[in-house]
DNA sequence: TTCATTTGTTAATCTACATGAATGCATGAG
DNA sequence: CTCATGCATTCATGTAGATTAACAAATGAA
């Protein structure tokens, strides 16, 4: 669950793309053919629901892949943005380089432990897993950001950090 | 979010297990090195909470990749058992055939879909979901087992069920 | 600097779903 | 077959977290 820190083992040709903060690496209802590995700065990768509400689906720092991995050929459902300035190479879902089913697999990981979490901790549980397995993204982001990403209100994590406070 | 229906590229040797309904093919605690490719049959996998309770992770049923993935050399954290007798071939985690890119990429998508829909659409939406995803398995396993799956008591899902087929 | 926007906090109320318990049915082992 | 166990349903009550709103502090643009 911590970072992939290893070096990516990629093609001849390895482009490398600079965004800057608040930029879109890809929106919604675009076809998506690539994840893109985070080399510097810091993605998020997110929905919106019909109701106009935000819900983060991952935070990407250093090492890390985001991406939006939906059926190949179909439109992407995920936002992806940069919340710093940042350097990705993309890594294309249909013909990838050499690497790396550890990666792979340590993604799904990722993913496995969320869903876990999900249905069987309450809210504060997450919390406190998140800032495990973040310590530094908790600086980075706004809080309202990370309520998100535990799937729960901003007004929820407050009143819960409070709580977090007084009883220590 | 459909089935995995290619043949998958194996390696030179290619081990076929068999699995009677109810056996075990991963406990927690155990190390973990491979994922289970399903040829026939169905399998879950699941933990158990520290309230006892079950949280089922995934089905699948032919087609299917099921597995526990966790950082290489740790400790499972899942169970995984066959709810039907069942086939399935062992795949390596760490010297992985020359496959299949494709396929832990859908995997992520599955997750992915996931996530989202257990942090932003009610219990009604994600049973919804899930038939339309997994009409078979509907009907190949207890209620009380896609409660679980999708994060509900059993008795949420039946109040539910009765609340659609009134609706209806 | 000034003003507007975003952020975090607190509090009152509402709701989806959990919990616990009782009941009838289905299933499978002996 | 018979009985025990598991399963689905319904109901009464409890609760985590959503919603709405009001306000103060921080941030950022002109």
């Amino acid at each position: 669950m911590e970072n992939i820190n290893e070096t990516l083992s990629l093609d001849s040709e390895e482009k490398i793309l600079h965004f800057n903060k608040g930029e879109f690496l890809q929106r919604t209802g675009v076809l998506s053919t690539s994840v893109f590995l985070v080399k510097k700065g810091l993605l998020r990768s997110y929905t919106i629901d019909e109701k106009g509400k935000e819900h983060i689906f991952m935070f990407g720092s250093e090492g890390w892949i985001v991406g939006d991995n939906i059926e190949p050929g179909e439109k992407g459902e995920l936002f992806i943005d940069a919340l710093e300035d940042s350097v990705v190479i993309p890594i294309s879902k249909s013909a990838p380089p050499k690497s790396d089913f550890q990666k792979l697999h340590k993604r799904i990981g990722v993913l496995q432990k969320r869903i876990i979490m999900l249905m069987s901790a309450p809210a504060i549980e997450r919390y406190n897993h998140f800032l495990e397995i973040y310590p530094d993204i908790v600086r980075r982001v706004p809080q309202r950001m990370i309520a998100s990403y535990l799937g729960i209100t901003p007004q929820a994590l407050s009143t819960l950090r409070g709580e977090i406070a007084k009883g220590k």
